[in-house]
RNA sequence: GGCGGCGUAGCCAAGUGGUAAGGCAGAGGUCUGCAAAACCUUUAUUCAUCGGUUCGAUUCCGAUCGCCGCCUCCA
């Protein structure tokens, strides 16, 4: 039985799709105005885990992913580089997916761009100014959180002891709202400004908020199964969906479940970029780090909890991926006997009931790891003590396949060839073994190596695999 | 100031009112011509500290110390 820990009732609560055995999912994507770092990684592979999970599951997933393309940040950067939003946004949108691509991490089925959803934006701006709960001041559309009494249900945040007082940060004075805590839905613009779009409330853009209940809704329908996000998403971000969403079209739950990934940290401190421990997902590729090794480490440690990331773990995670890999390989090519022994394909069996019930367990990755570890031990010992048989091989080749739809950490199976110059060297330094020729053998292996083929002899014969 | 989370071996960490998963690193061994890989054994009498509840607490309660987050753009 599947569980999540759901922000919005504070309880960690049996799954149930609203409709069928289908989901319909919305995560925050990023916002395009540099590349991504690792720990926005974090939570799009959290995302990732969840979604292949409910596939694994049997569900019927439809994943909508935005990519925020219109902010202050993007204008402002698009301006100074004489560029159109679009001109300026357009490299980082690619670059995003490549990253995502290279991390293993499925692309939304939907992946609308904000730019693109001002109309529907617009209407819903429109139903909340027609109900009470929007106004207009200085020109620019709020959202009036009085009105919607609601508010505040999902982050549980207590207006009482905030913002006011000496460390409060909003400066009220500055702003013509009604109220502090109201938010803009759509921002008002100068004429001659290139960024702005026509409404009925005048020439604007919109407010951050908006766009995400905006989309959510066009491909979700007005409510849906589960949206995902960072930890910091949840306030005010998500609570202001909840609040035009919701608002807007009078119906709830807007989505059902809600589920927030904890931040990582890096060598036990905030990432930032003023400590200097800010990393890009490319940064990590360009220090020499694996994209697998790098996916490893995001997702072993449960979503809901922070994570340390440090270096020695990186490496750690990729001498990890690298003992699961030769393991898989070296299953494949055993020279096993037929027929099967039980007691050994019970294993098969046992992981994959110990790792669904980690990862119904509000996806406990940390655990479901911890099966596909005991398999690979057990298998090992099993191949060792010559008690694997073939038809055994299939199902614990099965059992992986099955974990991995939801890791993603195997890799492809290739059957790699090697050039033949390489193969008549491989062949010169059996034949130098057998002569007890080791200087030669070395020396060859040692070229080899050089040439990025790492061999190693085993009572089944030499195998090779590429560095 | 308000709200929330965390503190488990060298590192990353799971976990539970009944006596500490898993990975990486380390040590010894088997195997090997030597390696590599793999396997076996080994690494926390103890879960930040101090109290309390309990037959029993790492797990519940309180206090203290430390770290992190949200309240502001943010994964």
């Amino acid at each position: 039985m599947l569980k999540f820990h759901n922000t919005l009732s504070g309880q960690t609560e049996e799954f149930t799709p609203l409709s069928g055995n289908d989901v319909r999912m919305y995560i925050c994507g990023p916002t395009v105005w540099s590349f991504a770092h690792i720990g926005n990684f974090r939570s799009f592979t959290f995302g990732d885990i969840l979604r292949r999970y409910l596939k694994y599951k049997g569900y019927a997933v439809t994943h909508v992913m935005n990519l925020t393309d219109v902010d202050d940040r993007i204008i402002n950067e698009a301006q100074k580089a004489d560029q159109t939003i679009d001109e300026f946004v357009q490299p980082y949108i690619k670059a995003f997916w490549e990253d995502l691509d290279r991390l293993g991490i499925e692309r939304p089925d939907i992946a609308p761009r904000a730019t693109d959803h001002i109309a529907e934006m617009i209407d819903i701006i429109q139903k909340l100014l027609d109900n009470g709960l929007a106004y207009e001041a200085g020109g620019s559309i709020y959202y009036r959180i009085s009105g919607f009494k609601d508010y505040g249900k999902l982050s549980r945040i207590n207006f009482k002891g905030n913002v006011s007082g000496a460390s409060g940060r909003i400066d009220t004075d500055k702003y013509d709202k009604e109220s502090a805590n109201d938010f803009a839905l759509w921002k008002l613009v100068d004429k001659d400004e290139p960024t702005g779009w026509d409404a009925p409330f005048g020439r604007g853009r919109p407010g951050w908020h908006i766009e995400c209940s905006a989309m959510s809704m066009k491909y979700l329908g007005e409510t849906f199964d589960i949206h995902a996000g960072g930890i910091d998403l949840m306030f005010p971000h998500h609570e202001n969906e909840i609040a035009q969403s919701e608002g807007a079209t009078g119906k709830k739950p807007f989505a059902k479940y809600w589920l927030h990934g904890e931040h990582l940290k890096v060598e036990g401190e905030t990432m930032s970029k003023s400590l200097g421990n800010y990393y890009t997902f490319r940064d990590l590729l360009d220090k020499g780090h694996t994209a697998s090794g790098i996916r490893y480490l995001l997702f072993s440690v449960p979503y809901h909890k922070q994570l340390n990331f440090t270096f020695e773990t990186l490496k750690g995670s990729e001498s990890t991926i690298e003992r699961l890999r030769d393991f898989r390989s070296r299953l494949m090519e055993a020279n096993l006997e037929e027929g099967s022994n039980d007691e050994v394909a019970a294993q098969a069996k046992i992981a994959l009931k110990k790792f669904e019930a980690a990862m119904d367990d509000n996806l406990n990755t940390s655990a479901a790891l911890a099966a596909l570890h005991d398999l690979v031990r057990e298998i090992n010992t099993a191949l060792a003590s010559n008690a694997l048989k073939a038809d055994d091989r299939e199902r614990v080749l099965d059992a992986i396949a099955k974990m991995d739809t939801v890791f993603n950490i195997f890799g492809e199976v290739k059957k790699e060839l090697l050039d033949a110059d390489i193969e008549k060297l491989i062949e010169e330094r059996q034949q130098a073994r057998r002569d007890r020729n080791f200087a030669r053998s070395d020396e060859i292996r040692d070229e080899l190596a050089e040439r990025g083929i790492i061999l190693e002899d085993t009572k089944e014969g030499v195998r090779w695999k590429r560095k």
